[in-house]
DNA sequence: CACCTTTATAGTCAGAGTGACTATTAAGGA
DNA sequence: TCCTTAATAGTCACTCTGACTATAAAGGTG
């Protein structure tokens, strides 16, 4: 920003870039970490899938952006999906990204409660969910952005209450467990977990009443609500190793 | 990524985003948390401080820009400021952000050791090191990338070894307890510090020979430094609350 | 219906890690 | 020589966690 522009700030005046932004949604589906991709309709790239996305707008934010993109291919109101968690990852400007022109890509992340799937309405081909384990090559550098996102939602589960993001607005200890085992790809203690998220001051509170789960094989769960808190203090660190 | 570009890809078809970097160098200077600043020589903002930056090259990354501006603004040659520790930080793209243009600029926050004032070479006005703590507002939104790069970087040091870039390549216990405290802005206990310090494995390795710093005002301390781990298990939390 | 399986919940116990200390050592300065 | 300063060594209690065992309450099966 310190630098005079080329050509002193003629608008046209230079190679100009595109920026879109890029989405990695995330849900867990039966204990598998899923992710919503698009099939590409057209070269480069053609039949390939995607993380979908598209270009910011020339009066919206990269955040506005995504939030629309990301209602867009859901299918979820623009209401709805404003309340969603929306994560910035970080913006990928490699010169060759795309072949066509320079693009600069806008990443985020966003954790979604399972969704019905997608209707395939849009300008996509088609949209649909797939285990985040199971992937065949995507395009562009996709393929790296969804591994980043992987990694930093991951790393959030540890120091913040992220994970109610992925469950309904009441859900079960067991629930919350099975999002962090399924991101982290590991098993947890359950009774460790428990009294973990339990003494943490406003992770989860009791729904009034104490109603509990009934219908699943063992005996029902008390349900849970999202609390007010955002961080997690001490955080709940992965048996081993680290990311980032 | 899905979506077609507004008429086609066509890439002066429609109004075009310039895309710049934004650097936060940080530096610890007599206990003090330093932030090189460049003093804008036009309109708008001019005499106003900023973040040194500039515009992203047609075949370049925004890495790449990033090195090269770091390299223009300290002085330091492009090989040393290539192994500098530089971190994206976020990227920031309110359209309203540059009264000139679109701009939407990527963020990186840089960490050297103490450096020499920097020469008042290349483009800006002046350039110079900001007590971080004692700044007016800066141009742009420049104040508000300040202030998310030092909440990252002080996070970053909870759970990183990253505090050593701060330091010489030879350091004492207590310059490194110094960057520590200074980022936080709190008073940590030496012993408990040390003991975190040295029991880490891989944080910090003693020069061989053990030499002392001697011709300060106590008992010479031992040298030491940076070792081969880049992660903090477990952390190094702050004494208090969090952050992001 | 008795019994097994499954899941939730309660509780115990040892070890790691940390915060808050006190004590000792080794330099410079008055 | 004594005082101040800073580094280093060590103690102790408390918290948190990992690894357990035990009990409760549902569904399923013969």
């Amino acid at each position: 920003m310190s630098t005079a522009a080329p050509a002193g700030y003629d608008p046209h005046a230079f190679e100009p870039f595109a920026v879109t932004v890029d989405l990695a949604v995330f849900t867990v589906r039966g204990g598998r970490l899923h992710v919503l991709l698009v099939e590409r309709g057209e070269d480069p790239y053609k039949g390939h899938w995607a993380l979908p996305g598209g270009f910011v707008l020339p009066r919206e934010s990269a955040e506005s952006a995504a939030r629309r993109e990301l209602a867009e291919e859901t299918g979820l109101t623009e209401d709805t999906a404003g309340a969603l968690h929306l994560e910035q990852l970080r913006t990928y400007s490699d010169p060759d990204r795309d072949p066509r022109m320079r693009v600069v890509s806008v990443a985020y992340a966003a954790l979604v409660p399972d969704l019905p799937e997608p209707r395939g309405g849009g300008d996509a081909a088609g949209a649909r969910w797939w285990d985040a384990g199971a992937l065949g090559p995507l395009a562009f550098d996709h393929d790296r952005i969804l591994a980043d996102a992987h990694d930093r939602i991951g790393a959030k589960l540890e120091y913040s209450c992220l994970a109610t993001a992925f469950c309904p607005p009441e859900f079960t200890l067991g629930e919350l467990q099975q999002v962090y085992e399924t991101v982290w790809g590991v098993e947890l203690d359950r009774p460790n977990f428990r009294r973990k998220v339990l003494t943490t001051p406003g992770f989860v509170q009791a729904v009034e009443g104490s109603p509990r789960r009934t219908g699943g094989r063992g005996k029902p769960a008390a349900l849970y609500r999202a609390g007010a808190a955002t961080a997690l203090h001490p955080p709940l660190l992965r048996p081993e190793g680290r990311s980032t």
